[in-house]
RNA sequence: GGUUCCAUAGCUCAGCUGGAUAGAGCAACGCCCUUCUAAGGCGUGGGUCGAAGGUUCGAAUCCUUCUGGGACCGCCA
């Protein structure tokens, strides 16, 4: 049940019963306030100069119109035009109730399409680092909530495991393993590897020589070069994957689909840029001059694919990514998920994919940017000035943190079960914390603010759940098995309700516009609504009858399905107790 | 220079295709634990939505200009 849809439909087919142009807008949006009802439809006051009659009047005509049985207790035309619709709590419970009885909460799966989502992609020459959170956790959340959508999800990690600086790294590599090392003690600390190699290929002589003869070794496909590159590629691979582990996160070997992976397609890629006319020669290199994204002047913008050298850039790695996708793996959708630095690139590979036919008319490619990650100081993060944060320490920090707080409080919970809870709750805050944002601007990181647990923080919820399930301990109700009627009274109950009703609300914009934030905020109001129910609406205590016992039982079951259902989209898990 | 994104409470951020008195969290200040887990609840204070015009029944939201800041712009990704 799509309660926003379900109204609109109704309210669209009255407005052709009051004579309404077939297109007429029809804006019916959660009500604003307590005293305006549930939703509301403002279409009215759009309608006057159409009609030229009065909004008010047709308002009170919509009202007459519109067909309902028992779904809505009363409609009121307020102010200016406004339709409060207030629905009937009878009807809101008849819905619960189907909605609790339902593994999927109710919520129809969408027409599966073919999504490929390329995230996380971080560059294996160096250790992840916080700048990789965002692409990584967004991704992966936007994913699981396509999934639980229906969709056809096909991950991708568009790792870099592939340009001139692995030159200077394998170089540094077959000393360090004929110096008798192991590969993956040398490799141990990424950023100390790289820090080295590249103190090497600056001040140590011959040293360069050696890195860029190998680059070009390695792209033509030398045999121990490829060895030496295998080999740091795979121990950095388990770096990532040791991250992932930890995050929570769904990626997995099968889904990297290097930058490498391209490298026999970009010569046919480009060639077929020529042959279309899409690219010419210019100062050597091939060029896309695109009209479309010009300045004042009418200068076209510049899209090089490959270099006057002969080299190809990331911008032929992407554009045979497009081929792939679109080819081989049949993507209705494409979405990249990339800081906004790149938001120009991406504009003008989709401008030459679509040119050159990589991507049909009826595919989509959607760049999903966000801001950049800032310091204290509103400076950005510099990646080798020290200044970097590794992911894999910022996450160790946040579980002890969270440790610490678990073992200050009293509690029965045994060794294992805190260490559980403390994992939980210290991964869940950071990556709630950087879910919830959304601005494609740039973000203060603070690591107090990303491992706070009070207030709109991933433990608030994860709280708001054990403590629902603390209610079926102490009731010794299997909740699974309640089947009861539920009667929504007092105020709380009948707010919580109606927010349980509007899960599917958010995760359709989560789907349609990739953007997570959506789902915390939803998250954050349905548990906040379930607290302030929890707080005035005693279940379990003397005097509270059978039957408004059960409701109440059903109405907290409902949403702990719901809080998890949420949070497992989100990649946060829930625990029993804390 | 060009393109583009942004500016909302002391701080960090929401605000959906324009809608009624702009919302949260943190911080500050009050209450509420012999009663279902106080990582909680209830309440108070705090905003000329960067500025000025415009569009209209109605603008934080759309358009223009300005101010301030960020990012990007022919061989890095």
């Amino acid at each position: 049940m799509n309660l926003q849809t379900y109204l609109l439909a109704k309210f669209k087919a009255a407005l052709v019963a009051i004579g309404a142009p077939e297109d007429s807008p029809a804006p019916l949006s959660r009500s604003t306030r307590a005293g305006f009802g549930h939703y509301q439809f403002n279409g009215a006051m759009a309608l006057s100069k159409v009609l030229k009659q009065k909004p008010r009047d047709i308002a009170d005509k919509i009202v007459a119109a519109v067909e309902f049985t028992d779904e809505v207790e009363k409609l009121e035309v307020a102010g200016p035009g406004f339709i409060n619709i207030h629905l009937s709590p009878a009807w809101l419970a008849k819905q619960l109730k189907q909605a609790n009885a339902d593994e999927r909460l109710l919520i129809e799966a969408e027409s599966a399409q073919t999504v490929v989502v390329d995230y996380s992609s971080p560059n294996l020459a160096k250790e992840m680092h916080v700048g990789h959170l965002r692409t990584t956790i967004i991704g992966d959340a936007v994913v699981k909530t396509l999934e639980f959508l229906g969709h056809k999800v096909l991950r991708q990690n568009h790792m870099g495991d592939w340009g001139t600086q692995f030159g200077m790294l394998i170089t540094h590599l077959n000393d360090k393993l004929a110096a008798d090392s192991a590969a993956e003690t040398a490799l141990s600390d990424l950023e100390d590897f790289y820090r080295a190699a590249k103190v090497r290929f600056d001040d140590e002589d011959g040293f360069a020589d050696r890195a860029r003869e190998n680059v070009v070794k390695l792209q033509s496909g030398d045999p121990e070069c490829i060895v030496l590159w295998k080999t740091f590629v795979d121990v950095s691979i388990k770096h990532s994957e040791e991250v992932y582990k930890k995050l929570n996160v769904s990626l997995k070997r099968e889904h990297i689909m290097g930058e490498s992976a391209y490298n026999d397609d970009l010569a046919p890629t480009v060639a077929e840029l020529k042959q279309k006319g899409i690219v010419v020669e210019d100062q050597g290199a091939q060029v896309a001059f695109l009209q479309e994204l010009a300045d004042k002047e009418g200068n076209p913008a510049v899209y090089i694919v490959q270099k006057s050298g002969g080299g190809y850039l990331y911008a032929t790695t992407d554009l045979a990514a497009i081929r792939y996708r679109n080819n081989v793996l049949k993507a209705d959708r494409t979405l990249i998920l990339t800081d906004a630095r790149q938001a120009l690139h991406f504009k003008q590979t989709e401008i030459v994919a679509r040119k050159a036919g990589f991507i049909k008319p009826e595919q989509s490619y959607e760049h999903c940017p966000f801001g950049m990650m800032l310091g204290n100081d509103g400076k950005p993060f510099k990646t080798r000035t020290g200044g970097t944060v590794k992911l894999a320490e910022l996450l160790d920090e946040a579980v002890e943190r969270a440790a610490v707080l678990i073992n200050k409080r009293e509690s029965d919970l045994t060794a294992d079960e805190r260490e559980v809870i403390a994992n939980k709750v210290g991964i869940g805050a950071v990556k709630y914390a950087d879910l919830s944002k959304n601005r494609t601007t740039d973000y203060i990181f603070n690591w107090d603010t990303m491992l706070s647990f009070e207030g709109n923080t991933a433990p608030y919820l994860q709280y708001a759940y054990t403590r629902i399930q603390s209610i079926f301990r102490k009731a010794g109700v299997n909740a699974e098995a309640l089947q009861a009627d539920m009667q929504l009274q007092a105020e709380q109950e009948l707010v919580l309700a109606v927010k349980l009703l509007q899960y599917v609300e958010a995760i359709k914009q989560v789907s349609s516009d990739g953007t997570p934030h959506v789902l915390c905020t939803y998250i954050y109001e349905l548990a906040s609504f379930f607290m302030s129910f929890y707080e005035a609406c005693p279940i379990l205590k003397d005097g509270i009858d059978e039957p408004t016992k059960n409701s109440r039982l059903m109405l907290a079951q409902l949403t702990a399905k719901t809080l998890k259902s949420g949070l497992e989209l989100l990649g946060i898990e829930t625990m029993e107790k804390m």
